[in-house]
DNA sequence: AAGAAAGTGAAACGGGCGTTTGATCCGGGC
DNA sequence: GCCCGGATCAAACGCCCGTTTCACTTTCTT
């Protein structure tokens, strides 16, 4: 099973960490098999022989980078905290820093979304909703109901959920014009520390606006 | 000139749209050239004759739709109100039509705009943020100033900043997310005005909390 | 009427793509 | 010693890509 002095499946992580980082570089669609396997030093035919085909393996890097997502540092629950708005303060900390973070540990899961998100894969976008924007949206809605009390019609609360969403995910999304435009997103932790903190002030500002008005 | 009983050009302009159309649906590296030229009844061979190649091509969608997301509706100035908040609702409902709207005037800026910002090519995305994000980033900034009066240190400033951009953009940039989740963001101009509102009134409470505090 | 110029069209170019094939290497079980 | 099966490899397959060529038609000029 192994062979010439390497650990079982050698190849076939080298592969999904190859892919990993062409797929989030470039995204499904222009990413090419070739240059995957050069990078991770295999042969064109270990894709099918290991994945089966070039979206297997797309899906194979989503299906890991979506675990580590969630395993890798865990998601701040309300129920957790006495003060719902301590909780929307650490939870877009957390937030930002599962997207905007690139480490050892989740290189690519961020920039794999952004792709995602304005390029769906037809396959791979169903992972992601049910493992990550699902729960992640489920639990900003509870602490958002908590913090504006007042029952408010669906569609306000949803897009209060988004305009949270927005803060932190739209510096990642927007990388590329926010450099050119003087101003690059943070990737260290304290600066995405910092960065978040500003964006919880003005979120939770922004939500007690919602709390003792219009439930229109 | 002319050819065949069409006014003189009309084979530059059908392919104008028709790449308008097929590079905003799927972006610049995934359009095919020939799909354009069938869609819009002409040969391979006009691109090159009339635009010189499919880069080119692009490039030429990209002034087109930046020329008319600018003179369609003009973009409202600070100076023009008394109350900074009413310049910034104002703003907010003007940005949020200009990237959401479907209509005939401009069909794919939004869509075009989402895919450069995520996947930027090298040409088109010093063309756009010349031309649309350094402006509407400029009036931001002017408008965020005036409402929060006091100076704040030049980071906080432009988090700020993004962060009201955020809002405007993220319901295009996510689109597909949205319509995963049940929340399809709003394509006609009432709803895009209905969620306008509530971003505004978000954004305005988020402002006013860093109106008499904290430089940090 | 003749010719230049503008525009169109079919076909092919070279190249990269994802995928497939069939041969080869190698460790472990009989 | 032999062979089986996991793993790897070079090579080629068919396809689509952006681009180019060149013959052709149409229109305007003189």
């Amino acid at each position: 099973m192994t062979n010439q002095s390497e650990s079982p499946d050698a190849t076939k992580k080298r592969l999904l960490f190859a892919a990993g980082e062409e797929f989030a570089r470039v995204g499904f669609g222009a990413a090419s098999v070739r240059t995957i396997v050069d990078a991770a030093g295999a042969n064109v035919s270990a894709v099918k022989y290991h994945y089966g085909s070039k979206e297997d393996l797309y899906l194979a890097v989503w299906e890991f980078a979506a675990k580590q997502m969630v395993s890798d540092e865990p998601m701040p629950r309300v129920e957790d905290f006495d003060d719902p708005r301590q909780a929307l303060r650490q939870f877009i900390a957390w937030f930002m820093r599962l997207v905007l973070t690139e480490s050892e540990e989740h290189p690519w899961a961020g920039q794999l979304l952004a792709h995602e998100t304005v390029a769906p894969t037809p396959g791979a976008i169903d992972v992601f909703v049910a493992n990550c924007a699902g729960p992640i949206k489920d639990e900003i809605t509870r602490i958002v109901k908590r913090i504006i009390v007042r029952p408010t019609r669906g569609k306000t609360l949803d897009d209060l959920v988004y305009a949270v969403v927005a803060l932190c995910v739209n510096p990642k999304h927007s990388r590329e014009i926010l450099i050119k435009l003087g101003h690059p997103p943070p990737t260290t932790r304290a600066g995405i520390n910092r960065m978040a903190g500003v964006m919880a002030d003005f979120a939770i500002s922004g939500l007690d606006g919602f709390v003792s008005e219009e439930d229109n």
